[in-house]
DNA sequence: AAATTTATCTGACTAAAGTCAGCTATCATG
DNA sequence: CATGATAGCTGACTTTAGTCAGATAAATTT
């Protein structure tokens, strides 16, 4: 009675009627619910039909109907692609826009009340939603590079921090250790890869060059959502791949002794540890690892 | 960004896509949704046509229709309820019984291949599975006397004794404590009160009693995903009213110095410590309160 | 016993969603 | 430049879902 299954079909249950809810909640502007959701899809930056077709799997007829329907309201305007003048791309008019952020609202405004309801454990279930939108949607988490510089990679950064806080038997103050510069991280001398699901940072790590054929690397940080997926490894196996393309040779890494779980990818990888290379206050292993020619 | 109802709108998404595809999964079986979940919230022991109306929130002359319709097709009749010949009831056929099961099949096979896709943290996942479908649902967590040896009961025990043994700084072991026989956990001696959010058991209390004026509490337990939500006082003070019914005038219990949150929530209700009042080997603190007329 | 309420059903509708064959414009390829 | 593939559109459909005003029969109230 209480296995896995009957767990899972009540996750449904509960999940259906508030995700009905919702739906119910974006009715309230004189549109049917395919076309209201078709118009956020679309978004303020517009959208290719196509991307539009996979992403709500509508038939393309159907598709059509919906973007004429959007068009003779004024909510957007459809034009060819200047690449190839077959596709078209939906671009949302002034208007359309107000919709869409009116849309908006009405989703944040659902966000809201749910998050109040919660006397306590807002974080808590917050988490939790993270954890399950993570495992149904693992296989779509992306890897790529972007500037140290942005929110998603200050998101990342922040909560490695706090993480190293939590963690340190002495706690961590960013401003006493050897925080690396963010021109160390772009290209041409480094990189920051960020894995992202669905717009939600799920991990980040930095290549860290000067211009020789050394490079470090730092901030390995997996959010707890996406534990046991593999995406340390992945991450850290990408940014080999950068460092390569940016002619470094050898890697090298600190550690703190608390991180026991990164200790042991370290090992898995193909690193060995080394004597201390820098003066990092909260480091106690040192690592390196020669990257083959391909 | 990352903002919390990007979160809660992340978590929408991934789950729309899940239920939209277990729905699709209900679709091969040559018969519209609507038909589908009617059949099965009539389940295999029948239901009664207001409570489906009430359950599935449909129009009373669509549901007639469904209805007709699984009846043409030979999965279900109709007969009025003896008790007021106004009123209808659904049951399944045989047929009806089988097409049901099959139903229950494919959406198991579903979550078995959703936790097979967890490589690990299977556990975890299922944990944030509950706790965002309790919070969803929390409005609707009952509150009833059962039996103490049903699964229900014995589910909730072994959770109990599960989070002793991780808490105890000596572990736990059952048959060394003073274990109470389910006699005095019924009715006429005593009683036993789970938490239930549709069909899950959130938390329980037991009430032990031996005829005389003295009670006793034991095994409180909160599932950690319904943690939060007061639910330890509302069986605490639920576990009072079934005492008072019982001819109980003073109620004790006793605890272990780690169980913090309960030692406090005992202070709050109005209990007071006392002098040991047992040889229970887990126990450092023990509680007494009279209980007032009404 | 008559009037009212309640639970369900029926018929006649509308709206929304989905399907499919065939059309047109554009691009890629030999 | 002819051929075939691709992306999207149109028209003519069907299915599913949902609405609503009575009708009917049983129960409840007056």
């Amino acid at each position: 009675m209480i296995s896995a299954s009957a767990r899972i079909r009540r996750f449904n249950r509960a999940v259906t009627q508030e995700i009905g809810a919702l739906d119910n909640s974006y009715l309230g502007r004189g549109r049917p619910l395919g076309a209201a959701r078709l118009l956020c899809s679309i978004g303020p930056d517009g959208a290719e039909v196509g991307a539009l077709r996979d992403l709500l799997s509508l038939d393309s007829g159907l598709l059509s109907r919906l973007l004429r329907g959007l068009e003779e309201e004024g909510l957007i305007v459809t034009e060819p692609d200047p690449a190839d003048r077959r596709r078209r791309i939906a671009h949302p008019t002034a208007r359309g826009k107000r919709e869409i952020a009116a849309y908006d609202r009405l989703s944040d405004a659902r966000a809201d009340a749910l998050m109040s309801r919660q006397s306590r454990g807002a974080d808590a279930l917050l988490a939790a939603m993270d954890l399950v939108a993570t495992a149904l949607t693992r296989h779509r988490i992306t890897v790529s590079r972007i500037d140290p510089e942005t929110p998603e990679a200050r998101y990342c950064l922040n909560e490695y921090y706090a993480e190293l806080a939590r963690r340190f038997e002495t706690g961590f103050d960013v401003t006493t250790s050897l925080d690396p510069e963010a021109l160390n991280l772009r290209p041409p001398l480094g990189s920051f890869l960020v894995a992202l699901s669905d717009g939600l940072p799920l991990g980040c790590v930095a290549l860290k060059g000067n211009g020789s054929e050394t490079g470090e690397i730092k901030r390995l940080w997996i959010a707890p959502a996406a534990r046991g997926l593999g995406l340390a490894r992945r991450l850290m196996k990408r940014a080999e791949t950068e460092a390569r393309a940016l002619g470094i040779r050898t890697l090298r890494l600190d550690t703190n002794r608390t991180l026991t779980e990164a200790i042991a990818l370290y090992h898995r990888l193909g690193w060995h540890e080394i004597p201390a290379f820098n003066t990092e206050p909260y480091a106690h292993h040192w690592f390196e690892k020669r990257l083959s020619e391909h």
